[in-house]
DNA sequence: CTCTATTTACGACGAGTATCGTAAGAGGAG
DNA sequence: CTCCTCTTACGATACTCGTCGTAAATAGAG
């Protein structure tokens, strides 16, 4: 039987919370490095921080909502909560995924370029 | 003719900004105001803040992307971006507000602190 | 048992920021 | 014109939080 870490139920996950957690420049690289590799320990992520910082931002994440950690020996791998973000958040969380141009290969055709219908354009208006 | 405030273009709206826009709790109001009421000011604003921490803010979401600002005399009149939003990222701000209800009460974060708890798998999750 | 690797808890420090009060522009009313 | 209201720019302050180093706890290997 695996053991996991605790974390909110699925009714207990807050917006704005997760918001808070997705905030951050290096929180929002683990969200997407766990979207590549699926599931990853703090030591394993390359990141540009000391590990325990690794392991404050995966605390903040699993607190959040937003990532689940099963213990298996010393290691803590990690992993994204997809099904439950996308059924708490419908939209939310891959949209975040899709629009984040860093360290995305572009799995798919970008958002199809339909001309905005109503929205502001700052450049035919007149800009103070 | 309508004059603007200076805001981010379409294609310059940057995900990571946007979430650190809405990361803030009074700023996530003001959303969510503004997603009621189509247009406001700083001042019509119902907020327990005052009115130039209202305004610190509201230029926050300009220069994010999240509302766009009108120059209406002395008014300056804000409303969300929501198409343009929504062509850049599309779920993301309607997953938002469809999450955050209307007269939410304030969620005070429960101190999990419980992190070494190896405890039973999350509910949610039926583990092996 | 000892030794080592992994993770996290604990302070501590510094940068970022949310908030406020005040004051200065800007535009409408009289 | 003057007066008033609305908005924002500017410091100043307090506080949150991201980061680090160190140490403790845990589990596996020898």
């Amino acid at each position: 039987m695996e053991t996991w870490m605790a974390q909110p139920d699925l009714d207990e996950i807050d917006v704005a919370t997760v918001l808070q957690a997705l905030a951050d420049p290096t929180r929002l690289r683990i969200v997407r490095l766990l979207d590549q590799v699926e599931e990853s320990t703090c030591t394993a992520l390359d990141l540009p921080v000391k590990v325990s910082t690794v392991s404050h931002h995966v605390n903040i994440l699993r607190h959040s909502g937003v990532v689940s950690t099963r213990i298996d020996g010393t290691a803590r791998p990690s992993r994204l909560r997809r099904d439950d973000l996308e059924h708490r958040f419908p939209g939310l969380l891959s949209s975040i995924l899709a629009a984040t141009p860093p360290c995305a290969p572009e799995p798919a055709a970008p958002p199809d370029r339909d001309d905005r219908g109503a929205g502001p354009a700052p450049s035919a208006r007149k800009v103070v």
